[in-house]
RNA sequence: GGAGAGAUGGCAGAGUCCGGUUGAAUGCACCUGACUUGAAAUCAGGCGUGGGUUUGCGCCCACCGGGGGUUCGAAUCCCUCUCUCUCCGCCA
Protein backbone atom coordinates (compact mmCIF):
# COMPACT_ATOMS: atom_id res chain seq x y z
CA UNK A 1 0.00 0.00 0.00
CA UNK A 2 1.34 3.43 -0.71
CA UNK A 3 1.10 6.36 1.89
CA UNK A 4 -2.47 7.65 2.13
CA UNK A 5 -0.78 10.95 2.61
CA UNK A 6 -0.21 11.09 -1.12
CA UNK A 7 -3.35 10.73 -2.31
CA UNK A 8 -3.97 13.97 -0.87
CA UNK A 9 -1.23 15.60 -1.61
CA UNK A 10 -0.12 15.04 -5.45
CA UNK A 11 -2.93 13.13 -6.83
CA UNK A 12 -2.10 13.96 -10.51
CA UNK A 13 1.15 13.27 -10.27
CA UNK A 14 0.92 10.18 -8.52
CA UNK A 15 -1.22 9.32 -11.26
CA UNK A 16 0.99 10.43 -13.94
CA UNK A 17 3.74 8.07 -12.16
CA UNK A 18 1.15 5.04 -12.17
CA UNK A 19 0.70 5.37 -15.41
CA UNK A 20 3.85 6.11 -17.05
CA UNK A 21 5.22 3.07 -14.93
CA UNK A 22 2.57 0.58 -14.56
CA UNK A 23 0.21 1.78 -16.95
CA UNK A 24 -2.17 1.33 -14.24
CA UNK A 25 -4.71 4.02 -14.40
CA UNK A 26 -6.31 6.04 -11.50
CA UNK A 27 -9.64 7.21 -11.19
CA UNK A 28 -8.59 11.09 -9.78
CA UNK A 29 -12.23 12.26 -10.38
CA UNK A 30 -13.39 9.61 -8.23
CA UNK A 31 -10.76 9.28 -5.74
CA UNK A 32 -10.90 13.08 -5.41
CA UNK A 33 -15.11 12.99 -4.82
CA UNK A 34 -14.51 9.93 -2.47
CA UNK A 35 -11.75 12.07 -0.37
CA UNK A 36 -13.73 15.34 -0.05
CA UNK A 37 -16.93 13.32 1.25
CA UNK A 38 -14.49 11.39 3.28
CA UNK A 39 -13.23 14.16 4.79
CA UNK A 40 -16.63 15.94 5.69
CA UNK A 41 -18.56 13.03 7.16
CA UNK A 42 -15.38 12.58 9.24
CA UNK A 43 -15.22 15.90 10.68
CA UNK A 44 -19.05 16.05 10.90
CA UNK A 45 -19.31 12.33 12.79
CA UNK A 46 -16.27 13.07 14.98
CA UNK A 47 -17.67 16.72 16.27
CA UNK A 48 -20.83 14.08 16.44
CA UNK A 49 -19.34 11.91 18.50
CA UNK A 50 -17.57 14.61 20.70
CA UNK A 51 -20.84 16.18 21.57
CA UNK A 52 -22.18 13.23 22.35
CA UNK A 53 -19.21 12.73 24.74
CA UNK A 54 -19.55 15.83 26.48
CA UNK A 55 -23.47 15.52 27.68
CA UNK A 56 -22.88 11.80 28.61
CA UNK A 57 -20.09 12.90 30.77
CA UNK A 58 -22.42 15.52 31.87
CA UNK A 59 -25.28 13.31 32.70
CA UNK A 60 -22.79 11.20 34.58
CA UNK A 61 -21.54 14.12 36.73
CA UNK A 62 -25.51 15.19 37.47
CA UNK A 63 -26.59 11.67 38.56
CA UNK A 64 -23.43 12.03 40.80
CA UNK A 65 -24.83 14.87 42.28
CA UNK A 66 -28.12 13.16 43.19
CA UNK A 67 -29.77 15.50 40.42
CA UNK A 68 -32.36 15.46 37.96
CA UNK A 69 -31.28 13.77 34.45
CA UNK A 70 -34.31 13.81 32.52
CA UNK A 71 -33.87 16.82 30.72
CA UNK A 72 -30.52 15.99 29.85
CA UNK A 73 -31.42 12.77 28.51
CA UNK A 74 -34.06 14.40 26.49
CA UNK A 75 -31.50 17.11 24.86
CA UNK A 76 -29.11 13.90 24.05
CA UNK A 77 -32.06 12.12 22.23
CA UNK A 78 -31.99 13.21 18.55
CA UNK A 79 -27.92 13.06 18.57
CA UNK A 80 -27.99 9.20 18.49
CA UNK A 81 -29.86 8.65 15.10
CA UNK A 82 -27.90 11.84 13.35
CA UNK A 83 -24.36 9.95 14.54
CA UNK A 84 -25.56 6.52 13.41
CA UNK A 85 -26.01 7.94 10.34
CA UNK A 86 -23.23 9.80 9.76
CA UNK A 87 -20.78 6.51 10.73
CA UNK A 88 -22.85 4.32 8.42
CA UNK A 89 -21.90 7.01 5.23
CA UNK A 90 -18.58 7.24 6.62
CA UNK A 91 -17.69 3.85 6.71
CA UNK A 92 -18.62 2.78 3.43
CA UNK A 93 -16.78 5.69 1.88
CA UNK A 94 -13.62 4.57 3.70
CA UNK A 95 -14.94 1.12 2.39
CA UNK A 96 -14.73 2.38 -0.90
CA UNK A 97 -11.84 4.37 -0.65
CA UNK A 98 -9.63 1.45 0.91
CA UNK A 99 -10.80 -0.82 -1.66
CA UNK A 100 -9.28 1.29 -4.48
CA UNK A 101 -6.03 1.96 -1.98
CA UNK A 102 -5.47 -1.83 -1.18
CA UNK A 103 -5.31 -2.38 -5.19
CA UNK A 104 -2.98 0.46 -6.43
CA UNK A 105 0.52 -1.07 -7.13
CA UNK A 106 3.74 0.01 -5.75
CA UNK A 107 5.66 2.69 -7.20
CA UNK A 108 9.01 1.50 -9.26
CA UNK A 109 12.64 2.91 -8.00
CA UNK A 110 13.86 5.42 -10.03
CA UNK A 111 16.96 3.45 -11.26
CA UNK A 112 14.21 1.00 -12.68
CA UNK A 113 14.24 1.26 -16.42
CA UNK A 114 10.85 2.04 -17.82
CA UNK A 115 8.99 -0.70 -20.16
CA UNK A 116 6.00 -2.39 -20.72
CA UNK A 117 7.04 -6.29 -20.80
CA UNK A 118 9.86 -8.47 -20.46
CA UNK A 119 10.87 -7.22 -23.74
CA UNK A 120 11.77 -3.96 -22.49
CA UNK A 121 13.93 -5.76 -18.90
CA UNK A 122 17.52 -5.20 -19.04
CA UNK A 123 20.37 -7.76 -19.37
CA UNK A 124 22.35 -6.97 -16.26
CA UNK A 125 24.89 -9.93 -16.60
CA UNK A 126 25.57 -13.69 -17.85
CA UNK A 127 27.36 -16.02 -15.53
CA UNK A 128 28.86 -19.42 -16.75
CA UNK A 129 29.27 -20.56 -20.87
CA UNK A 130 25.57 -22.47 -22.31
CA UNK A 131 27.08 -26.16 -22.81
CA UNK A 132 27.71 -26.90 -26.73
CA UNK A 133 26.09 -30.50 -26.97
CA UNK A 134 27.42 -32.58 -29.60
CA UNK A 135 24.08 -34.39 -29.55
CA UNK A 136 20.86 -33.59 -29.74
CA UNK A 137 20.08 -32.73 -25.85
CA UNK A 138 16.69 -34.30 -24.78
CA UNK A 139 14.21 -32.00 -22.58
CA UNK A 140 13.84 -32.56 -18.69
CA UNK A 141 10.81 -34.78 -19.61
CA UNK A 142 12.07 -37.30 -21.79
CA UNK A 143 15.56 -37.04 -19.03
CA UNK A 144 12.91 -37.65 -16.04
CA UNK A 145 10.81 -40.69 -17.80
CA UNK A 146 13.96 -42.21 -18.81
CA UNK A 147 15.43 -42.47 -15.40
CA UNK A 148 13.19 -45.67 -14.36
CA UNK A 149 10.34 -43.14 -14.71
CA UNK A 150 11.11 -40.69 -11.97
CA UNK A 151 9.14 -38.28 -13.54
CA UNK A 152 5.34 -39.14 -13.53
CA UNK A 153 3.26 -37.02 -15.21
CA UNK A 154 0.57 -39.24 -16.10
CA UNK A 155 0.13 -40.23 -11.96
CA UNK A 156 0.39 -36.89 -11.18
CA UNK A 157 -2.91 -35.88 -13.80
CA UNK A 158 -4.71 -39.26 -12.00
CA UNK A 159 -4.03 -38.44 -8.93
CA UNK A 160 -4.56 -34.28 -8.66
CA UNK A 161 -4.86 -33.18 -12.57
CA UNK A 162 -3.10 -31.43 -15.23
CA UNK A 163 0.18 -29.60 -13.98
CA UNK A 164 0.94 -32.28 -11.21
CA UNK A 165 3.73 -34.48 -11.18
CA UNK A 166 5.27 -37.46 -9.17
CA UNK A 167 8.68 -38.05 -8.58
CA UNK A 168 10.45 -41.47 -8.45
CA UNK A 169 13.47 -42.52 -7.33
CA UNK A 170 16.63 -40.60 -7.97
CA UNK A 171 14.79 -38.18 -9.58
CA UNK A 172 12.77 -37.56 -5.84
CA UNK A 173 16.26 -37.79 -4.46
CA UNK A 174 18.19 -35.18 -6.87
CA UNK A 175 14.76 -32.73 -5.80
CA UNK A 176 15.33 -33.42 -1.88
CA UNK A 177 19.31 -32.95 -2.39
CA UNK A 178 18.73 -30.18 -4.53
CA UNK A 179 16.18 -28.37 -1.27
CA UNK A 180 18.57 -29.91 1.54
CA UNK A 181 21.96 -28.12 -0.46
CA UNK A 182 20.36 -24.71 -1.03
CA UNK A 183 19.11 -24.84 2.85
CA UNK A 184 22.48 -25.63 4.10
CA UNK A 185 23.99 -22.70 1.70
CA UNK A 186 21.71 -20.09 3.42
CA UNK A 187 21.85 -20.86 6.89
CA UNK A 188 25.49 -21.96 6.93
CA UNK A 189 27.23 -19.58 4.68
CA UNK A 190 24.52 -16.51 4.15
CA UNK A 191 23.38 -16.30 7.75
CA UNK A 192 19.77 -16.74 7.55
CA UNK A 193 16.96 -18.04 10.13
CA UNK A 194 15.33 -21.52 9.09
CA UNK A 195 12.07 -21.55 9.58
CA UNK A 196 9.16 -23.96 9.49
CA UNK A 197 5.69 -22.20 8.25
CA UNK A 198 2.30 -23.32 7.95
CA UNK A 199 1.10 -23.65 4.44
CA UNK A 200 -2.33 -22.50 4.77
CA UNK A 201 -2.61 -18.73 6.04
CA UNK A 202 -5.56 -16.85 6.48
CA UNK A 203 -7.04 -13.58 4.55
CA UNK A 204 -5.12 -11.09 6.58
CA UNK A 205 -1.97 -12.67 6.16
CA UNK A 206 -2.41 -13.22 2.78
CA UNK A 207 -3.33 -8.68 2.64
CA UNK A 208 0.10 -8.59 4.06
CA UNK A 209 2.19 -9.15 1.80
CA UNK A 210 -0.42 -8.20 -1.32
CA UNK A 211 -1.89 -11.19 -2.93
CA UNK A 212 -5.39 -10.06 -1.84
CA UNK A 213 -7.72 -8.32 -2.62
CA UNK A 214 -6.40 -8.06 -6.03
CA UNK A 215 -5.11 -11.82 -7.09
CA UNK A 216 -7.31 -14.38 -5.05
CA UNK A 217 -7.67 -16.22 -8.03
CA UNK A 218 -4.35 -16.57 -8.16
CA UNK A 219 -4.48 -18.85 -5.10
CA UNK A 220 -5.63 -21.94 -3.80
CA UNK A 221 -8.95 -21.33 -1.23
CA UNK A 222 -9.80 -23.93 1.23
CA UNK A 223 -13.06 -24.42 3.07
CA UNK A 224 -13.06 -24.81 6.37
CA UNK A 225 -15.00 -28.26 7.82
CA UNK A 226 -18.01 -25.66 9.11
CA UNK A 227 -19.34 -22.26 7.40
CA UNK A 228 -18.16 -20.54 10.52
CA UNK A 229 -14.61 -21.87 10.43
CA UNK A 230 -12.38 -19.01 9.23
CA UNK A 231 -11.34 -19.30 5.23
CA UNK A 232 -7.51 -19.90 4.50
CA UNK A 233 -5.66 -20.12 1.64
CA UNK A 234 -2.75 -22.48 0.78
CA UNK A 235 0.68 -20.08 0.37
CA UNK A 236 1.70 -19.00 -3.07
CA UNK A 237 4.99 -18.67 -1.89
CA UNK A 238 6.75 -18.92 1.89
CA UNK A 239 7.36 -14.74 1.81
CA UNK A 240 3.37 -15.10 2.67
CA UNK A 241 3.93 -16.84 5.83
CA UNK A 242 7.65 -15.71 6.21
CA UNK A 243 7.12 -11.68 5.85
CA UNK A 244 4.00 -12.03 7.81
CA UNK A 245 5.76 -13.19 11.26
CA UNK A 246 6.24 -9.27 11.95
CA UNK A 247 2.74 -8.26 10.69
CA UNK A 248 1.12 -6.20 13.67
CA UNK A 249 4.49 -6.12 15.59
CA UNK A 250 7.20 -3.23 16.59
CA UNK A 251 10.98 -4.55 16.37
CA UNK A 252 13.83 -3.15 18.52
CA UNK A 253 16.01 -0.95 15.60
CA UNK A 254 18.66 -3.37 16.92
CA UNK A 255 17.34 -6.55 16.25
CA UNK A 256 17.11 -5.57 12.46
CA UNK A 257 18.17 -6.95 9.75
CA UNK A 258 16.11 -10.19 9.90
CA UNK A 259 16.83 -13.09 7.59
CA UNK A 260 14.92 -15.77 7.29
CA UNK A 261 14.71 -19.06 5.13
CA UNK A 262 12.17 -21.30 4.51
CA UNK A 263 11.21 -24.63 2.22
CA UNK A 264 7.56 -24.64 1.27
CA UNK A 265 5.65 -26.00 -1.40
CA UNK A 266 3.99 -23.36 -3.17
CA UNK A 267 0.32 -23.46 -4.77
CA UNK A 268 -0.57 -21.97 -7.58
CA UNK A 269 -4.36 -22.11 -9.48
CA UNK A 270 -1.93 -20.54 -12.45
CA UNK A 271 -5.84 -19.31 -13.51
CA UNK A 272 -5.43 -16.75 -17.15
CA UNK A 273 -2.06 -18.77 -18.06
CA UNK A 274 -3.48 -21.86 -20.01
CA UNK A 275 -1.76 -23.44 -22.55
CA UNK A 276 1.41 -21.93 -21.46
CA UNK A 277 4.63 -24.29 -20.35
CA UNK A 278 2.03 -27.15 -20.12
CA UNK A 279 4.80 -30.03 -21.34
CA UNK A 280 6.87 -30.90 -17.65
CA UNK A 281 7.64 -29.00 -14.42
CA UNK A 282 8.22 -25.54 -15.24
CA UNK A 283 4.59 -24.49 -14.23
CA UNK A 284 2.74 -26.87 -11.85
CA UNK A 285 -0.20 -26.05 -9.47
CA UNK A 286 2.42 -27.02 -6.66
CA UNK A 287 6.00 -26.69 -6.75
CA UNK A 288 8.83 -26.63 -3.99
CA UNK A 289 10.55 -23.15 -3.60
CA UNK A 290 13.51 -22.51 -0.63
CA UNK A 291 12.66 -18.60 -0.12
CA UNK A 292 14.35 -16.38 1.46
CA UNK A 293 13.39 -12.91 3.28
CA UNK A 294 14.88 -9.82 4.78
CA UNK A 295 13.32 -7.31 6.99
CA UNK A 296 15.12 -4.56 7.02
CA UNK A 297 15.85 -0.41 7.97
CA UNK A 298 15.06 1.59 4.79
CA UNK A 299 18.20 2.71 4.20
CA UNK A 300 19.53 -0.52 4.44
CA UNK A 301 17.01 -2.25 1.59
CA UNK A 302 18.65 -1.29 -2.01
CA UNK A 303 22.36 -2.57 -0.42
CA UNK A 304 20.34 -5.35 0.71
CA UNK A 305 18.79 -6.29 -2.52
CA UNK A 306 21.97 -6.82 -4.01
CA UNK A 307 23.08 -9.21 -1.32
CA UNK A 308 19.96 -11.21 -1.45
CA UNK A 309 20.21 -11.35 -5.10
CA UNK A 310 24.02 -12.73 -4.80
CA UNK A 311 22.52 -15.10 -2.75
CA UNK A 312 20.43 -16.78 -4.86
CA UNK A 313 22.97 -16.41 -7.94
CA UNK A 314 25.32 -18.40 -5.04
CA UNK A 315 23.21 -21.21 -5.57
CA UNK A 316 23.67 -21.42 -9.77
CA UNK A 317 26.91 -20.95 -9.50
CA UNK A 318 27.79 -23.76 -6.72
CA UNK A 319 26.23 -26.01 -9.15
CA UNK A 320 27.95 -24.33 -12.26
CA UNK A 321 24.07 -23.88 -13.94
CA UNK A 322 24.50 -20.64 -16.86
CA UNK A 323 22.68 -18.07 -15.61
CA UNK A 324 22.03 -14.29 -16.50
CA UNK A 325 20.86 -11.53 -14.27
CA UNK A 326 17.76 -9.17 -15.27
CA UNK A 327 16.40 -6.09 -14.24
CA UNK A 328 12.94 -6.36 -14.43
CA UNK A 329 11.52 -3.24 -16.01
CA UNK A 330 8.42 -1.22 -14.43
CA UNK A 331 6.00 -2.90 -16.37
CA UNK A 332 7.11 -6.27 -15.94
CA UNK A 333 7.36 -6.48 -12.04
CA UNK A 334 5.20 -7.68 -9.57
CA UNK A 335 2.37 -5.59 -8.01
CA UNK A 336 4.39 -4.98 -4.34
CA UNK A 337 7.65 -4.70 -5.64
CA UNK A 338 9.77 -1.53 -6.10
CA UNK A 339 12.97 -3.28 -7.92
CA UNK A 340 13.17 -6.57 -9.01
CA UNK A 341 16.13 -9.01 -10.16
CA UNK A 342 15.11 -12.08 -12.34
CA UNK A 343 17.67 -15.05 -12.52
CA UNK A 344 17.26 -17.07 -15.32
CA UNK A 345 19.05 -20.26 -15.90
CA UNK A 346 19.90 -21.60 -19.32
CA UNK A 347 17.98 -24.72 -20.90
CA UNK A 348 19.14 -26.48 -23.38
CA UNK A 349 16.25 -28.04 -24.65
CA UNK A 350 14.12 -24.75 -25.09
CA UNK A 351 18.07 -22.84 -25.75
CA UNK A 352 16.60 -19.90 -23.11
CA UNK A 353 16.97 -18.55 -20.36
CA UNK A 354 14.35 -19.17 -17.66
CA UNK A 355 13.27 -17.74 -15.11
CA UNK A 356 14.56 -19.75 -11.67
CA UNK A 357 14.49 -17.03 -9.46
CA UNK A 358 12.92 -13.31 -8.35
CA UNK A 359 14.46 -11.29 -5.90
CA UNK A 360 12.68 -8.25 -4.23
CA UNK A 361 12.54 -5.12 -2.65
CA UNK A 362 9.00 -4.59 -1.50
CA UNK A 363 10.16 -0.78 0.24
CA UNK A 364 7.58 -0.38 2.55
CA UNK A 365 5.02 -1.48 0.60
CA UNK A 366 4.27 -4.76 2.78
CA UNK A 367 5.35 -2.89 5.53
CA UNK A 368 2.28 -0.41 5.26
CA UNK A 369 -0.10 -3.17 4.63
CA UNK A 370 0.95 -5.30 7.84
CA UNK A 371 1.87 -2.49 9.82
CA UNK A 372 5.78 -4.18 10.25
CA UNK A 373 7.54 -1.53 12.11
CA UNK A 374 10.69 -0.84 13.88
CA UNK A 375 11.66 1.46 16.85
CA UNK A 376 15.00 3.49 17.30
CA UNK A 377 15.49 3.89 21.13
CA UNK A 378 13.20 6.45 22.42
CA UNK A 379 11.51 7.09 18.90
CA UNK A 380 8.42 6.92 16.87
CA UNK A 381 7.47 3.37 15.09
CA UNK A 382 8.84 3.25 11.62
CA UNK A 383 7.62 0.90 8.89
CA UNK A 384 10.67 -1.35 7.81
CA UNK A 385 11.27 -2.68 4.12
CA UNK A 386 10.23 -5.87 3.03
CA UNK A 387 12.45 -7.99 0.55
CA UNK A 388 12.15 -11.39 -0.71
CA UNK A 389 14.02 -13.54 -3.28
CA UNK A 390 13.94 -17.33 -4.46
CA UNK A 391 16.93 -19.14 -3.22
CA UNK A 392 15.85 -21.40 -5.67
CA UNK A 393 12.55 -22.81 -6.87
CA UNK A 394 13.48 -26.50 -6.55
CA UNK A 395 11.30 -27.53 -9.42
CA UNK A 396 13.13 -25.61 -12.14
CA UNK A 397 16.65 -26.43 -10.82
CA UNK A 398 15.74 -30.64 -10.75
CA UNK A 399 14.85 -29.15 -14.71
CA UNK A 400 18.24 -27.58 -14.82
CA UNK A 401 20.42 -29.66 -13.47
CA UNK A 402 19.02 -32.48 -15.61
CA UNK A 403 19.28 -30.89 -18.66
CA UNK A 404 22.17 -28.82 -18.56
CA UNK A 405 24.14 -32.30 -17.05
CA UNK A 406 23.01 -34.73 -19.27
CA UNK A 407 25.29 -37.54 -21.10
CA UNK A 408 24.11 -39.15 -24.47
CA UNK A 409 22.96 -42.14 -23.40
CA UNK A 410 20.31 -40.36 -21.29
CA UNK A 411 21.97 -40.85 -18.07
CA UNK A 412 22.45 -37.38 -15.56
CA UNK A 413 25.81 -36.35 -14.36
CA UNK A 414 25.33 -34.92 -10.55
CA UNK A 415 27.59 -31.48 -9.90
CA UNK A 416 30.07 -32.01 -7.65
CA UNK A 417 28.45 -29.72 -4.68
CA UNK A 418 25.22 -32.15 -4.90
CA UNK A 419 26.94 -35.29 -4.19
CA UNK A 420 27.02 -35.21 -0.89
CA UNK A 421 23.71 -35.34 -0.74
CA UNK A 422 23.14 -38.35 -2.45
CA UNK A 423 25.48 -40.58 -0.70
CA UNK A 424 28.36 -39.84 -3.24
CA UNK A 425 26.68 -40.75 -6.44
CA UNK A 426 28.44 -39.09 -9.59
CA UNK A 427 25.76 -40.49 -12.10
CA UNK A 428 22.08 -40.85 -12.14
CA UNK A 429 20.98 -44.12 -14.62
CA UNK A 430 23.21 -44.81 -17.47
C1' G B 1 -14.38 -34.61 21.35
C1' G B 2 -15.89 -33.23 26.89
C1' A B 3 -15.22 -29.72 31.25
C1' G B 4 -13.24 -25.21 32.97
C1' A B 5 -10.15 -20.51 32.99
C1' G B 6 -8.43 -16.47 30.37
C1' A B 7 -7.08 -12.39 26.28
C1' U B 8 -5.89 -4.97 29.09
C1' G B 9 -0.28 -0.16 26.72
C1' G B 10 7.05 -2.21 24.63
C1' C B 11 6.66 -6.06 28.82
C1' A B 12 4.42 -7.51 33.53
C1' G B 13 -0.12 -6.60 35.85
C1' A B 14 -4.77 -3.89 38.47
C1' G B 15 -9.58 -2.51 37.03
C1' U B 16 -14.54 -6.28 34.83
C1' C B 17 -19.24 -8.79 40.14
C1' C B 18 -21.89 -3.03 41.54
C1' G B 19 -21.48 0.63 33.44
C1' G B 20 -20.18 7.29 34.33
C1' U B 21 -14.34 13.00 34.62
C1' U B 22 -10.35 5.38 33.45
C1' G B 23 -6.68 6.07 27.55
C1' A B 24 -6.73 3.13 31.74
C1' A B 25 -3.54 2.25 38.82
C1' U B 26 1.19 0.04 39.87
C1' G B 27 5.97 -2.10 38.55
C1' C B 28 9.77 -2.86 34.78
C1' A B 29 11.90 -0.84 30.43
C1' C B 30 12.73 3.83 27.96
C1' C B 31 13.63 9.51 27.61
C1' U B 32 14.91 14.42 30.05
C1' G B 33 16.81 16.96 34.23
C1' A B 34 19.17 17.14 39.36
C1' C B 35 23.04 14.87 42.34
C1' U B 36 28.19 12.55 40.81
C1' U B 37 35.06 13.31 38.29
C1' G B 38 32.23 9.39 35.50
C1' A B 39 28.91 5.46 36.37
C1' A B 40 25.55 3.08 39.63
C1' A B 41 22.00 4.21 43.22
C1' U B 42 18.51 8.04 44.52
C1' C B 43 15.12 12.13 43.49
C1' A B 44 11.82 15.19 40.01
C1' G B 45 9.35 15.17 35.42
C1' G B 46 8.04 12.75 30.89
C1' C B 47 6.70 8.39 28.25
C1' G B 48 0.82 4.03 23.94
C1' U B 49 -1.01 3.48 18.75
C1' G B 50 -3.76 5.01 14.60
C1' G B 51 -6.61 8.92 12.44
C1' G B 52 -8.91 13.95 11.62
C1' U B 53 -8.18 19.19 11.71
C1' U B 54 -4.79 23.44 12.04
C1' U B 55 0.58 27.81 9.16
C1' G B 56 1.57 26.64 14.28
C1' C B 57 0.46 26.11 19.69
C1' G B 58 -3.32 23.04 20.03
C1' C B 59 -8.06 20.82 19.69
C1' C B 60 -10.88 16.51 18.48
C1' C B 61 -12.03 11.15 17.34
C1' A B 62 -11.09 5.93 17.71
C1' C B 63 -8.63 1.85 20.04
C1' C B 64 -8.55 -2.65 26.67
C1' G B 65 -8.22 -10.11 21.17
C1' G B 66 -11.95 -9.49 16.32
C1' G B 67 -17.14 -8.48 14.95
C1' G B 68 -22.13 -7.26 16.50
C1' G B 69 -25.75 -5.60 20.32
C1' U B 70 -27.90 -3.02 24.89
C1' U B 71 -27.33 2.17 26.85
C1' C B 72 -27.41 9.21 27.06
C1' G B 73 -22.69 6.66 28.25
C1' A B 74 -19.19 0.09 27.75
C1' A B 75 -12.37 -2.21 29.29
C1' U B 76 -16.76 -3.20 32.52
C1' C B 77 -23.41 -5.98 30.63
C1' C B 78 -25.28 -9.45 26.35
C1' C B 79 -24.35 -12.38 21.68
C1' U B 80 -20.72 -14.35 18.41
C1' C B 81 -15.95 -15.62 16.36
C1' U B 82 -10.66 -16.31 17.02
C1' C B 83 -6.67 -17.44 20.03
C1' U B 84 -4.17 -19.08 24.74
C1' C B 85 -3.96 -22.07 29.22
C1' U B 86 -5.56 -26.38 32.67
C1' C B 87 -7.85 -31.26 33.26
C1' C B 88 -10.08 -35.71 30.82
C1' G B 89 -10.53 -38.55 26.20
C1' C B 90 -8.32 -39.60 21.42
C1' C B 91 -4.22 -39.49 18.23
C1' A B 92 0.95 -38.84 14.40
Amino acid sequence: MLDAKLFRTDLSSLAAQLMQTRGFELDVALLESLEERRKALQVKTESLQAERNSRSKNIGKAKAQGEDIAPLLAAVNDLGDQLEQAKQELKEVQTELHAIISSIPNLPAAEVPLGKDEEDNQEILRWGEPRQFDFEPRDHVDLGEGLAKGMDFDSGAKLAGARFVVLKGQVAKLHRALTQFMLDLHTEQHGYLETYVPYLVNHETLFGTGQLPKFGEDLFHVQGATEQQIPLSLIPTAEVPVTNLWRDEIADAEQLPLQYCAHTPCFRSEAGSHGRDTRGLIRQHQFDKVELVWLVQPEQSMDVLETLTGHAEAVLQALELPYRKVLLCTGDMGFSAQKTYDLEVWLPSQEKYREISSCSNMGDFQARRMQARFRVKGGKPELMHTLNGSGLAVGRTLVAVLENYQNEDGSVTVPVALRPYLGGLEKLGG
